[in-house]
DNA sequence: GCAAACGTTAATCATGTTGTAACATTTGTT
DNA sequence: AACAAATGTTACAACATGATTAACGTTTGC
């Protein structure tokens, strides 16, 4: 949960902002002065702080250029509340890292919006597949197990990555074909079963007991931790 | 001077908008409407984008999406320009990796504020990219290897800063052309394989085990450091 | 105008990857 | 148990890819 410090010095206002960003799942902590705010935030350690630029004791921007000398609270976004357009250019002009700001009287939820996009931060879409000890990272084409690193080939990798990004799906050959090989194919659908293998003897630490790529008898195979049964390890045992 | 692409239908706005950013120092480039766009933007490699929501050939959301989806685009911003306060939700509640946006009608100075937000964030860009005791430094365009400066060629610079800039993502020979050569390029992707093999004979100690310059089978080349040691597969063969 | 440096392409080589067929095993059904 | 269908496994020849070199056209600086 996001911990938000929240500096207003109206009353109203803070009431209904404290309420609606609650209301919103964010924790808040605030004050209606700007005295002590640094030291609010020092103790907080907020993920984000809406400050409004005029408090009755003090000058929001004295306070944000405060917190950026903080290297410790450096990085934390700050949004400035103002009461007119015309503070804009001090806001942005100074060099008082200012993340955003909003004009009042705002929408509460364009607020809630721009909170939104600061913890969004650079829209870094998980770009690495997870699925218990075994990693595959999509932008450096890298898969590791246990932290090892695994050798896997362009089409093992490109099937490995379709499979886990849609957990639990089980997919025909003929789709699999599709969306690794791609259209213009001209393979056949046994094809799948060896890369299926191959990637089962690199991934599967017990190649009798998959733990990660499954076959479904007459549809297909699926990525789908099937959670160790306790009747398949007597089974083994049998065997033996 | 920073490069900023607008992308928007009305052509009033438009002019208006080009008018006052280059008074306002930007370099402008645009398109009045969303097909091409992302080719636009890969082809000028803006620092900024400015993107209308509502194109009438196509979806400003999808054009970001598109843009998020090119590794070597995926860190410009992205600013929306959007029509009313209700298309709030579906630029924060989906997963776009807009930056910011602001809603029409707008203040020129509001728009000019939040464009420089977005390059404020930016103003401590590592004007020296390090990789161990490799260090590029933008400003002077010069490599230092072991604190001995190399002679590289100017495409031979450029190729290694954008490797550099984003380590460990890998590149396809399309993406490497795109980004290094630019626009008119009507070069055979084979030459960035002739540019990887001079970078590496000039910086890599040992040329068949390459430290810095990784080649993924399938993919293309990234910046990184290959964890896999071949003694280890000596070492496995030896213990069979 | 010349030579050196640079950018690009094409050809060759070694190596790893790919897809298939043939065979083996498992599974479910009668 | 017998059988057929589905899946697992192996081996191999054709193929694709990346590294490398040489050659050629173009730009640059003097």
């Amino acid at each position: 949960m996001k911990k938000i410090v929240l500096i207003e010095d109206d009353a109203d206002l803070f009431a209904l902002l404290k309420y609606n960003l609650e209301k919103e799942g964010f924790q808040l902590a605030g004050s209606q002065t700007g005295k002590g705010a640094i030291e609010l935030c020092r103790r907080e350690r907020p993920d984000l702080i809406l400050l409004d630029i005029m408090l009755p004791d003090s000058d929001g921007l004295d306070i944000c250029k405060g917190i950026r000398n903080h290297p410790e609270m450096a990085h934390i976004p700050v949004i400035f509340l103002t009461a007119r357009a015309s503070e804009t250019d001090r806001i942005v002009g100074l060099e008082l890292g200012a993340n955003d700001y909003i004009v009042k009287p705002f929408f509460i939820r364009e607020l809630i919006a721009r909170i939104k996009i600061q913890f969004r931060g650079n829209a870094t879409p998980a770009k690495t597949l997870r699925a218990g000890l075994l990693e595959l990272d999509r932008s450096s084409c890298r898969v590791h197990l246990r932290g090892e690193e695994l050798q896997l080939t362009a089409t093992e990798f490109r099937l490995l990555e379709f499979l886990m990004s849609r957990p639990g799906v089980v997919f025909s050959r003929e789709q699999l074909l599709d969306a690794v090989w791609g259209h213009d194919r001209a393979v056949t659908d046994r094809t799948v079963d060896v890369y299926i293998l191959r990637l089962r003897q690199k991934i599967e630490v017990d190649a009798t007991n998959p733990q990660f790529i499954r076959s479904v008898r007459g549809f297909g195979y699926s990525f789908d931790r099937t959670t160790a049964e306790p009747q398949m390890a007597a089974a083994v045992a049998v065997k033996q």
